[in-house]
RNA sequence: GCCGGUGUGGCGGAAUUGGUAGACGCAGCGGAUUCAAAAUCCGCCGCCUUCACGGGUGUGUCGGUUCGAGUCCGACCACCGGCACCA
């Protein structure tokens, strides 16, 4: 064999061996377990970026891994091929949204070839092609008839200038990116899914996914579940005629004699009947509309608020409060009006505060008394007092008393709230699938018929940054006979909410899903980003119950188990440029020195050799030019090192930080493997394995060789931990390289090593395993070789190591037989050298045997 | 602001169920090989202290539980992800 190692021959000869005999076509079949793995699809953005090469090694090693298990593995790939940077380049570029992303797709389909990913390629689907979109049209039809669907006033960010909706990634701190000017809050009518009536299910059905806790505890904060009181405030105009009541729910109704004031949403209609003849509380609401939709900008906006004038009256006690206008209240929340108790809640105390409103305790401290409100709210249970006949009540009675006297008195009810909100699918924009209703002339909304479907987005446009250009084509909304088509397009949560099942049958012209959908459902492993945690994750959860009970599928969940990746980051370098900003420069183009610690002292531009600023380690992005180009390193080092160096650095649910040299030596690993096979081969032939005349040397080795595998099939099966499935190849492959018996029977134990470390790196290094197994004279490919199993026999010890402890300090090691009893273990212990020096002069108080640990001798 | 997470040598990380902190790799240092270099191979490598044996100390900070804490509990600090129109 060549003693060398030559990624590039052998990575194209193992692709071609693979796509010739259509390898990785997976095709129904009942005697065998299925598994689905699947990796979220990429959005087509131009090149792939380090986190898909992370993301998708993660899954195939998963897959080949599976199939070596014996499982019939189908892994597909596609893309999800509608969203706004299409548009963008549209408009920067000149081309049509739907040019660019076919091309950047078959840039991005090739990259992922040459990183030798065993997908089923017939499988393949974008988005954006209408043979996909189409089924999404149909069921949205159906989710109209069944009364999912409606349409409602929805709050969206309004750019003024270019007369456009903005993203919430578009305003910058409350400007329009491309105009700069102040965003707007614009009230228009827009489609939403009732996945409120699912919170429930979405809800208790996390019960039964195996998914990391912390995104489970995510989604149940999100759907956020609670149970509380709805009730009345009557309220009062300045001339005491009574308005609408005002309806506001909380979880604290033991605190209902703690309210000082209640506060109302800039939206709500008693804010717009305050602001009729009173120009300052117009001004204020006007104020409010200003700025970004989401959340997080709202809730860490300045509190601010104005007085309505009206009263609400106590719905217990008859007392007057005042009512205000905040702008921290929301809307789109619940009543969008809050009772007040700044005494116990510390949002409320600081508006308090601020605005001088009284703040009165009524639920006391640890300690029974009223508790000390200077420096801020007292927010947890405790026992009621100032509350009349409800003092001295706990938390649950003084709920369950408060509440029943609301009822008796018809000002409220006990309700269960939850936080989710109903799903708005429908944007202003062009590049996704067109929204499949049609509106008459009489003002009537009307679904289309299926032989109305598709609805195919025209293809050729152009894109400027006015809007979608859909809203300016007569062609494609005027139906005739006053009939128009809506224009508006789903959010693209809404494709990637179901493509894991199309998969399935991605061929299939004449229906969403076939029978193939429950042969291969639910996807066994799932794998991509944390970001996705909750929005993309919940919808495809909602979408696939839609889908179950509209009778296409029959599980209850999409995903069985989760995998969430965590991001690729690298060093950031820059210089100050002379207007304030900061001009990035990629890694690839600057040197760093180091002290001779190897600390980083400072980093110079290659190119002028002057200094650069280091500016810490940050998520790859283009904004900050810390990229490193995977094909750059594909080319250089072979598609197989990259693979490596993405599990090896990092367990993959943590971050990864890029390090070139981490690469040098992941390629350097490899090349070690190709020479140790190589050295192998040419010691010789192995004899027969005859292990009852093994000597201590290859004994050990043999060992080692078991305990690799077991600890390599547990770390890659159960725990996904590939990083240390490879650190325990890497020390098989350093004993081996230490090992250099060539009796036949050393070499005998030698090719089970050797056979073991090409097998267990097999699903990591594919290529590299390829061309070694076939080496290794096996006729079958390593993609077809069973994986292997530890042998119980050749992991027996005679004698194990333990540490003896004195007062918890470790202070010796001993040998000491597998079967030594716990009283020889202690003599032994108490016999040691170190641990006599140690005794010397003390009392030994108690001493603990740990079996196969350790011994730890408490003195004093 | 709210929800979730992370923090261990110069660096990435390991320690799986409360039981040897630092596996494996990178960087660095020393040596072999070489005319020389690259490549490769061997050795050392948390910090302080000691000729050495050894001793002390050490997992973001402070405190607690325990014979024993990186791991469990409480408080805090820093950073990261998400917050419903980025995908």
């Amino acid at each position: 064999m060549d003693a060398q190692y030559q990624p590039q021959e052998i990575e194209r000869d193992a692709q071609q061996y693979w796509e010739k005999n259509a390898c990785f076509k997976a095709v129904e079949d009942a005697s065998r377990e299925k598994f689905y793995c699947l990796s979220m699809f990429p959005y087509p953005s131009g090149k792939l970026h380090m986190g898909h090469v992370r993301n998708y090694t993660i899954g195939d090693v998963v897959s080949r891994f599976q199939r070596m298990q014996g499982k019939n593995v189908l892994q597909p790939m596609g893309w999800d091929a509608f969203g706004m940077p299409a548009e963008n380049a549209a408009i920067k570029n000149r081309v049509p949204p739907g040019e660019w992303t076919y091309q950047n797709i078959d840039y991005m389909r090739r990259q992922l070839k040459a990183l030798g990913f065993a997908y089923d390629w017939d499988r393949e689907f974008a988005t954006c092609d209408s043979d996909y979109y189409r089924w999404e049209q149909w069921f949205f039809t159906k989710l109209v008839e069944q009364g999912l669907v409606y349409k409602k006033m929805s709050t969206v960010n309004w750019d003024p200038v270019d007369q456009t909706v903005l993203a919430n990634e578009q305003v910058i701190d409350g400007c329009g990116w491309r105009s700069g000017a102040p965003v707007e809050r614009k009230d228009i009518p827009l489609w939403f899914l009732k996945i409120t009536d699912y919170a429930e299910e979405l809800l208790s059905d996390l019960d039964q996914v195996d998914w990391p806790e912390q995104v489970k505890t995510m989604q149940r904060n999100w759907i956020g579940k609670s149970r509380g009181v709805e009730l009345a405030f009557d309220i009062a105009d300045h001339s005491d005629n009574a308005l609408e009541p005002l309806r506001v729910y909380t979880t604290r109704p033991d605190t209902l004699l703690g309210v000082t004031y209640v506060a109302v949403a800039a939206g709500h209609p008693l804010a717009r009947t305050a602001a009729e003849g009173n120009p300052e509380m117009g001004a204020f609401l006007e104020e409010c509309a200003h700025g970004g939709t989401s959340e997080a900008e709202l809730a860490t906006k300045q509190k601010k608020g104005m007085a309505t004038g009206y009263q609400a009256v106590h719905p217990l006690t008859g007392r007057r409060v005042p009512v205000y206008v905040a702008n921290f209240v929301l809307m789109e929340f619940g009543t969008g009006a809050v009772m007040a108790v700044p005494a116990h809640d510390q949002r409320d105390w600081e508006f308090a505060t601020q605005y001088g409103l009284p703040i009165e305790p009524v639920i006391a401290g640890d300690d029974g008394q009223a508790p000390n409100l200077s420096a801020g709210a007292h927010d947890e249970h405790g026992t009621l007092i100032n509350s009349g006949e409800f003092d001295g009540l706990d938390f649950q009675a003084a709920f369950d008393a408060i509440a029943a006297r609301l009822v008796e008195q018809g000002h409220g009810e006990v309700k269960t709230n939850f936080r989710l909100r109903d799903w708005g699918v429908a944007r202003q924009r062009y590049w996704g699938a067109p929204i499949p209703v049609k509106y008459g002339p009489e003002g009537q909304t009307v679904p289309l018929s299926d032989d109305e479907l598709p609805v195919e987005l025209p293809m050729e446009v152009t894109v400027d940054a006015s809007g979608s250009p859909l809203k300016k084509m007569p062609e494609f909304s005027d139906l005739g006979d006053g009939w128009v088509r809506e224009t508006d397009t789903f959010d693209t949560f809404m494709e990637s909410s179901w493509y894991y099942a199309r998969f399935a049958c991605a061929d299939n012209p004449e229906a969403m899903l076939d029978e193939r959908a429950n042969h291969w459902l639910p996807v066994d492993l799932y794998i991509g980003g944390i970001e996705h945690a909750i929005l993309h994750l919940l919808y495809a959860r909602f979408f696939h119950k839609l889908m179950r009970d509209f009778g296409l599928i029959e599980s209850d969940e999409p995903f069985k188990r989760l995998l969430t990746q965590g991001m690729v980051i690298a060093e950031t370098f820059y210089r100050p440029e002379d207007n304030g900003g900061k001009a990035w420069f990629n890694p690839a183009d600057v040197s760093v020195q180091r002290d001779d610690k190897g600390r980083p002292l400072s980093a110079v531009l290659e190119d002028d050799g002057q200094p650069v600023e280091m500016g810490g380690i940050e998520k790859m992005s283009k904004s900050k030019n810390n990229g490193v180009d995977p094909q750059a390193m594909i080319d250089r080092f072979g598609a197989d090192t990259v693979r490596l160096f993405m599990m090896f650095a990092a367990p993959p649910e943590q971050s990864l930080e890029w390090s070139d040299s981490g690469v040098e030596g992941a390629h350097r690993f490899l090349k070690r493997l190709w020479r140790l096979v190589a050295e192998h081969l040419a010691a010789g032939t192995p004899g027969e394995l005859d292990v009852e005349a093994l000597s201590e040397p290859q004994r050990e080795l043999r060992r080692k060789t078991h305990e690799t595998i077991h600890k390599a099939s547990d770390d890659i099966g159960r725990r996904t931990t590939f990083n240390t499935a490879i650190a325990a190849v890497m020390e098989l492959t350093n004993a081996l390289g230490r090992f250099d018996d060539t009796t036949p029977l050393g070499l005998a134990v030698a090719r089970e090593a050797v056979e073991a470390c090409v097998l267990l790196l097999a699903p990591i290094v594919p290529h590299a395993c390829h061309a070694l197994w076939a080496q290794l004279g096996h006729d079958e490919p390593a993609i077809d070789a069973a994986w292997p199993v530890a042998d119980q026999a050749a992991l027996a010890r005679d004698t194990l190591e333990l540490v003896v402890q004195v007062n918890g300090k470790l202070r010796a090691r001993l040998d000491v037989p597998t079967d030594a009893d716990k009283a020889a273990i202690e003599a032994q212990a108490m016999a040691a050298e170190n641990v006599q020096r140690h005794l010397e002069g003390k009392t030994v108080r108690k001493v603990i045997v740990v079996p196969g640990k350790l011994v730890n001798i408490v003195v004093g």
